[in-house]
DNA sequence: CATGAATGAGAATTCATTCAT
DNA sequence: AATGAATGAATTCTCATTCAT
């Protein structure tokens, strides 16, 4: 069971607490857990992270770091509005089709009230909001209005990520296989689920202003 | 800070524990808490609720109660499909924001690996899923094809949901207010995305097969 | 070597930590060795006493409350300040004498720098000092002169703690025996030093103003 | 925060260790705290102490070999037996002045119950009373009454201390200052105190043997 | 000399649960 | 029906020390 001494102690601990958070949560795993199965003394955990918070942080701080980096270029100029939508689905997809554990800790413990953590999260979010909006303005709507933000946004992101975080539970009730083709269908899905939709939106504000 | 003793000892410590689940989680509550502010003996929670997980039992049962009920006529086919929606979206944004921390736990704790709820949960999305399957199909999309009851649905649900999940952290960022026009907006918005979004696909599957 | 399960819990748990408190120091005696010796299960230390720090707040509260029964009526004026101070003596030694841990305990950890028990000590100081500040006007020096009060009263009491606190020491280096005669023999030295002493500085007193 | 650089790390940790013990206590304090404050690797403890505890013994070593310089030349029979007390309650509360946190550090942890310290103790005590009891003698009390060495010397030397002792807890409660006029003040009166107080035990004793 | 990673034991505290009353 | 004391395991974290480098 125990993790493969192959790689460093910290980053098996970090691999380790990854995967145990996101089948129990973050509060339901203790660090004897994690450091008996990434084969490390418990007090490596202190040592390397300053406690168990610590291991969190850096969770959420390295799901971030890749994040900014998957929508570093999104709202690029010379492509239409609709490529950058679907380029973005893809890329976060495949993003968490590969690192879907670290996704899922870091979307499940988010609301947690922690005010160690609050600081750093509402800065992050802050940081994803500003990439978002330049996208939504050139759909026609109205990036100033909190609304859209607070709305469109997170549905998208939740769309996708709540597929992934309830497959254990689906894969129990109905017959999905989640292969490559299923990927790249949900990718197609998403995509076209949101730019009708923000299409259609826009559309009837149009309207109504007439 | 204690709970009123007005109610039923049992309905106090099923009031605390939704409001504390809802802050901290599941794991991250204790009995204790939950007696001390329940204003109960510690010992009447496993009298009443056979231990800490039978509360969250208690908990998710009780969401999926007022859940059936307020999907119980959506495929009424004296509608149109665009209404069921619609009025779908509706009661559910109604219920959440009555039930805010009630629908908080369920959906934070459902991916949860308890092997005693895991049952009663897949029992209660099965039944889901069926009053949802209805209205696809006559949206002109393939019941039979799971890929659709794996997609839509649950981010129909996620959209709603995620909105609420995440005030606490959007309040600290941008300026909303989540008073009752918020929510007439709210249902406006999700319903017609996810209208104009399965309209469109549907209608870029029909192309398709010509 | 188990307390015997005559007594309450809570009393055997104060026992024992007096015990181990004065020959090890608050710092260095656990909560699993008092519980063990206390034959007492580790969680009802914090049951009872809200944690370790818990203990020694009650063992200070404890010696003080003895402590200020002892000084009650020091400050009689039907007697003379001589037979006061021996009265206070007599008292002070039979009190020690009959709680030597209690009283090694407290004194001990008196100069602890805990937050948590700075007030609690600061008041019950400040007590005992009022109650010894009478005496000493009535030797003839001025109570409102600080420099007294912070030499002459600790220097008092000190002398016959420090009497008791160095018995195991002094034990291996010469041969004593501290028993009724011993302390009787204490209670008289230690008046006289203090009588002849405070006298003598009260009379030079005197001679200077001249 | 951390010591300068500029002494040898060995000195470093001493200095260090000297000034955490004498705020927390030897058990109250770890070797990580005083290796980070001294700016030292953790390792270098044991390397040049062999242990935390090689580090008590180094600094009660160091008090014992100031304090026997301080008291080398007390009893000089060409100086009057109160000049002898005089000039030693001098040099004491010069050196403990200078030299508190060491004082403290030593006279707080003398009662602790270490085997491995134990004998040092003894032997530096032993040689303590040799000094002291040529004195006593020549103040007409019995030197071999093992009562006199017991009881009046540990109280002179408590008394002083003490004093330094409980400053902290002191400047609380009573304004004082403890500049230099206060230790004049305190050289005389301590001193005062014990020979008015010796002389006049000495005294009554003659007036008994008649 | 000096380092930093690593160890295993032990620290205090809190956990959910049970039991006699 | 309800209490509060009691339990033993588990919690996170820190301890002094050592070792290979």
């Amino acid at each position: 069971m125990a993790a493969r001494k192959s790689k460093e102690p910290k980053q098996r601990i970090m691999d380790v607490a990854i995967s145990l958070f996101a089948q129990k949560g973050y509060a339901g795993v203790g660090v004897r857990e994690i450091a008996s199965e990434a084969d490390v003394n418990i007090a490596m955990i202190s040592y390397y992270f300053e406690g168990k918070l610590g291991i969190l942080k850096a969770i959420i701080e390295e799901f971030f770091c890749h994040y900014s980096e998957i929508l570093s270029d999104i709202d690029d100029q010379s492509k239409s509005p609709e490529e950058c939508v679907r380029l973005m689905v893809q890329r976060l997809v495949n993003f968490v089709k590969k690192n879907t554990e670290l996704a899922m800790v870091t979307y499940n413990e988010l609301p947690l009230d922690s005010p160690e953590i609050a600081e750093m999260k509402a800065e992050k979010i802050k940081e994803l909001i500003q990439r978002i909006s330049g996208l939504i303005r050139r759909f026609g709507l109205d990036p100033s209005d909190t609304f859209h933000i607070a709305v469109i946004g997170p549905s998208l992101i939740a769309s996708i990520l709540t597929n992934f975080r309830f497959r254990p539970v689906l894969k129990r009730i109905i017959k999905v296989e989640f292969n490559d083709a299923y990927h790249e269908r949900l990718i197609e899905t998403i995509s076209a689920l949101f730019l009708f939709g923000v299409h259609g939106i826009a559309a009837q504000k149009r309207k109504r202003r007439k």
